[in-house]
DNA sequence: CTTCAAATTGACAAGGTTGTCAATTTTCGT
DNA sequence: ACGAAAATTGACAACCTTGTCAATTTGAAG
């Protein structure tokens, strides 16, 4: 393994002449860089990693900290930014916060940031990033914050990448009132998410747009899990008079209606129409394939990375307004018109 | 940040002594040792990474190396491995190989080791685990390795941890023998991956202790994907003497031949039984929920990981023998006794 | 050709930890 | 209680890079 003296020697100038040509600093005549060039390929050098991370006090890592709800959403983000990083010559860790004790939580986190391996940057995927708590803590070491997936309540600092979640959530409900259904159940994911409330107002705002008020029983309070949707699923479908779509919050819940309309032998889309929100790993490989919000969730992963490594060095901290990305409705054959009992 | 030196001071002791007492290293007092590990306490103090690494010459950094596909299995895998990784003290690096060009992979590959931020220990996901130069690549940088998935055709050396694949294989097909099936046809998963020799083997097997010959006509060469389970059931439906029974090697696939018979309007289980592989997220999310084989994933990463950092200061190259977990095998709604036609 | 300013280059220290080896203290046998 | 051996403790260098600042070279102006 060589290091920058054998670069220097063989190059025939000073090591730190090496390291300005390695940082891409001025003062360095063409000549030299590519004598420096040169040897550096000659000799297969790449830097010290740990040496630069002493000497700089940077670890050229950025640290994606993301609760420990496993599931296509944070998975493919996390791809995103892994593939975001590489490109950079960052290298992507993972922290899993295990814990919903807030004190944990905090714990665990301090104690990577204390740590002199600290990350330059951290990543913080939803729900983790608009928690004011981890905010603060990150705040305090002055680490640079991304978040993906949903804006902080409080302005932190920090970018931001995201999708506009109110209104893909309107778009879709529009979508269901234009095949012809008045009754739209719609199934709210974990409280405490900003995406939840974020879904639910979009789906509130399409039906004000119409004049239909929003009936309580077709609002069921998920988890954002799969069960829950079940759960919700077979409380619509046993209401006296029941919905004829039902609008759920993500994906696992969408699949989750249907399990239960399955379950119960109503027919989807004939007898009831159901949308879920994600575009995730299953949901054209359920029956019937789902009808939902596509994320591009990759990009998520990968702008946030490209937008928090380019304010690294920096300190204007100017501020920064979120990136919000495209979403897209995508329909598939768990919605249709809604059967005529004119 | 407080450092050693800090430490040091406040205990009334050298730095030596600090670092021994952090390192367990014997020949310290235990009046010494209460009085560092005070100090440490008071001033909050965590080693420094990097001023670790460089003197040491170790990263405290696992790699995972995987390939780009997404998907339920790493994503498991890596969740347990984050878990190993954080409950003693290692950080958690991940790495993709994008490409399927294996001149690009080693380069890829090559480039993240030369680097003197090179791990301490590699962590290689199923296919790469039993990838011939990436193995060979590890050895020439003297990267212990360990394997999660499969256990290389060559005798390379590093820890594994794996279900036997042939095994449970072979229980699921005689599942499916002792529910009356005799046509049971089997999707094979990805050409090259070892999961998929073994557990065609499982299903030869257990067909041949009945004394039933393998019909090339109900054995098709799937790709691990949706799509690929989707065209093998189609096949397979579409056969003027359809098979009673399928077996994929995957759940993904199995949920494809769930989508062709769906399509076809074919009744799962009553006319066709549906079989799997892995317990993969969408199992139970699917209609019907699918039988299949459960794998312990979060164990195999965090057993991997386990057997990894034990080894890693160790020169002893016993010959290890890889750990094998228990599959188990789960019987959900899409298969059935075959329906009497006598 | 000289003088001065600007550009280029290099010597050296610092960053926090651990290995080596020497110095010091303790323990034990007599 | 004395000396030798063992245990404990500490001083210092080394790991590799980059920032600081001084030394050197180059270029421009007179």
């Amino acid at each position: 393994m060589s290091k920058m003296k054998d670069v220097a020697e063989l190059a025939g100038v000073s090591i730190k002449t090496v390291s300005r040509v390695l940082n891409n600093e001025p003062h360095v005549q063409e000549r030299m860089r590519d004598r420096v060039r040169d040897a550096v390929k000659k000799l297969n050098y790449v830097p010290s990693n740990s040496a630069r991370s002493l000497r700089g006090n940077r670890s050229y890592t950025i640290n994606l900290i993301c609760n420990s709800h496993r599931g296509n959403y944070v998975n493919t983000i996390q791809f995103g930014a892994v593939m975001g990083c590489q490109a950079r010559g960052y290298q992507l860790s993972i922290t899993l916060i295990e814990s919903e004790d807030r004190q944990k939580i905090l714990e665990t986190l301090e104690n990577r940031l204390t740590s002199h391996a600290k990350p330059d940057g951290v990543l913080l995927v939803a729900p983790l990033a608009s928690d004011f708590g981890v905010d603060k803590l990150l705040r305090e070491h002055k680490i640079p914050i991304a978040r993906v997936g949903s804006s902080p309540i409080v302005d932190g600092d920090g970018v931001g990448v995201e999708i506009d979640d109110m209104a893909a959530a309107r778009e879709m409900t529009e979508y269901l009132l234009s095949l012809g259904h008045q009754r739209i159940a719609f199934v709210r994911g974990k409280e405490g998410h900003i995406a939840t409330q974020q879904r639910f107002q979009g789906y509130e705002a399409a039906l004000a747009s119409k004049n239909i008020k929003v009936d309580p029983d077709l609002v069921y309070k998920g988890e954002f899990d799969f069960k829950s949707g079940l759960v919700a699923g077979e409380k619509f479908l046993s209401l006296s008079n029941p919905p004829t779509a039902a609008f759920a919050a993500n994906d696992d819940m969408a699949a989750g209606i249907l399990m239960a309309a399955k379950q119960k032998g109503i027919k989807v889309p004939e007898e009831l129409s159901v949308a879920g929100f994600d575009d995730s790993e299953i949901a054209e490989k359920i029956w019937p394939a789902l009808t939902t919000v596509h994320q591009p969730l990759l990009k998520l992963g990968e702008g946030a990375i490209s937008k928090l490594i380019s304010v690294l060095g920096r300190t204007d901290t100017e501020e920064q307004h979120p990136t919000i990305l495209a979403h897209e409705l995508i329909v598939r054959q768990s919605t249709s018109k809604i059967k005529g009992n004119l």
